[in-house]
DNA sequence: TTGAAAGCGCTAACAC
DNA sequence: GTGTTAGCGCTTTCAA
């Protein structure tokens, strides 16, 4: 017995879920509602399903939100999807929101400071329950602002000395290590660093693991085999290593900030006739995609950037089903992968 | 003079703004709508501005969305963020987006029928007010779905024959053209196709492109030079190079439907202790990040991806403000970069 | 030109 | 257990 739809246009709504079951509109919120549904005549929830089911009723979650304020949507705060590394960050965190039926709001930011608080207002505007932060920046308003108020925030990719707030991020001063360690097994004692800006967070870190590193492999780091990039770029990895030949003290490997400054180590040897790895070693850090390809393949370290997403949306359900939780700061485990770009120390020594 | 908040918690309202300025909420929200800003005093206007920015009041996009039905989001439909082409589609989008105060609301869909139907409703229920989809899939019932009633629908990187939806995609048929142009100039003249699959709008429309260049070059393309791979991965460049192999018939050129099949295709032949470009030369499509890095550099067709988005925003922002305007398909073009892994044709014909 | 009033679809406090 | 009511913040008729 076919029943004619309601209300003529548009789709189902709760009143007419209401009518078609014989009920209260608020009592179809309550039976609809898992939260709520304790509350309503387990016969009377039925029927209220039947109709929901039979008129194909969708709830309008903008209706929902402007009355309760959440809107079940987290807002996404990135650099650059176009950074792999980030766009794997984002499918983590979209993964690991949908089970719980959050929706990301992503945007990118560029590390502009700017950009980043016009993002963050708007996003606030449309009543997100949360923001995971992937900036990058040290000093960051966003860890600071009192006016954050109620809500939650999440930090992916880097975290903040206080403790202060959760956060998840690759163990930057243990794959440091373990790329530092398999350079001092290939019989390299005079190591380079190739460092990312100091003002990131992840240059900074691995700078510092990097220090640690080679003291407590009972080696010294020498200032003058340290050098400071502006930026994650081959350029930039280019200029600095680049830099690092024409100071004239020998080297016979260098840990990288990163694959790309490493690939602009490459092209710095390579222009000064120097071959990779049989008179410099290089070490690259996260694993970035096709850097297997790489002429050598490169060595680097694998950074689990997908589950750095992933876990940054579970701490966000966390903090968002938990009252007050106490933050929690994890930390996700990097791997060596060699590959070519690393062999034993030669006895030529550059420069 | 410092004025006290009016409602003590939470931002500002309409209310809020009215009270201050001395007016009724509904004239504040004609002042300080552009649209019907014409229909209220001047000074009127002015007061209910100053008091706006004094309580830096932001309009609740969640209440006027539930009021107006809209809800200035557009959903994007991509099959996979982490695959750089989409990723600069992506980028593309967001900045056309924003200017006009669109937010990109984006899911990955893997191309899964299911995931994208689960998308697709919970972005309609979010009031989106268009999609554009990437979804390369050739039968898709987003194209048919005669449900998809007042909303709007953009196509980016694929479109349909019948002319009936907005689309942006890039020239294949003259990408491939230049690519199979660029091969005969070098000598050659058996030139095979690793063909897309032919499910996927790329795949399908590069494969009639090749088709067409061949003959218009005065070549045959002969079946046998053709395989048609299942996806767009290195492993199946891989077996489909393995499989032109084997067959035994003499070519002396591939053109593949993407970059990453061309990379199969150097992992076939080398495993065949064949040399690219010496006996055989490879062209990509696409030209991802890096593939400039390869052994040897990739030869291939470069798509301006990002400008593919950007493109499609514009269409999106067009079909918004006009109404019924006649849906366009636009054409971008590409470029031939050419680097090392094409060669005149060598004497050594393989296989 | 402005005010009044209704209502978008939903939830939650309270009443029965 | 269920109905009633009020209202989230905004836009948009309709009247004045």
């Amino acid at each position: 017995m076919a029943m004619r739809k309601l209300s003529l246009e548009g789709p189902a709504t709760l009143r007419d879920v209401a009518r078609v079951a014989g009920v209260h509109p608020g009592t179809v919120s309550r039976a609809l509602n898992p939260q709520t549904r304790g509350l309503v005549n387990e016969r009377t929830a039925r029927r209220v399903l039947e109709a929901a089911q039979e008129l194909g009723y969708r709830p309008n979650p903008i209706a929902r939100g402007l009355r309760t304020n959440r809107s079940n949507t987290i807002g996404v705060l990135v650099p650059d999807l176009m950074n792999p590394l980030f766009a794997a960050v984002v499918r983590g965190i979209e993964d690991g929101l949908r089970e719980a039926g959050y929706t990301p709001l992503i945007a990118n930011t560029d590390n502009d400071a700017e950009r980043e608080q016009v993002a963050y207002e708007a996003m606030n505007a449309r009543q997100v329950d949360g923001f995971i932060a992937a900036t990058a920046r040290r000093d960051h308003w966003l860890l600071a602002d009192d006016a954050r108020t109620g809500v939650k925030l999440v930090l992916v990719n880097r975290r903040v000395d206080s403790d202060a707030l959760p956060a998840v991020t690759g163990d930057d001063h243990e794959g440091i290590r373990l790329a530092v360690e398999h350079l001092v097994r290939l019989g390299h004692r005079r190591i380079a660093h190739v460092a990312g800006s100091q003002s990131l967070y992840t240059g900074w870190s691995r700078h510092q693991g990097f220090l640690d590193a080679m003291r407590s492999e009972g080696l010294e780091a020498d200032p003058d085999l340290i050098v400071y990039s502006q930026g994650f770029t081959v350029r930039e990895g280019g200029r600095c290593c680049g830099e690092l030949l024409e100071r004239g003290r020998e080297f016979t490997a260098v840990v990288a900030g990163n694959d790309l400054l490493a690939l602009g180590c490459y092209d710095a040897l390579e222009q000064r006739g120097l071959r990779c790895p049989e008179d410099v070693s290089v070490v690259g850090y996260n694993d970035m995609p096709f850097v297997d390809r790489f002429r050598p393949p490169l060595t680097t370290v694998r950074v689990p950037h997908y589950e750095l997403g992933a876990t940054a949306a579970a701490l966000m359900l966390e903090q968002l089903r938990g009252r007050d939780l106490p933050p929690r700061q994890l930390l996700l485990a990097p791997e060596l992968v060699v590959r070519g770009s690393t062999a034993s120390r030669s006895q030529h020594v550059v420069p």
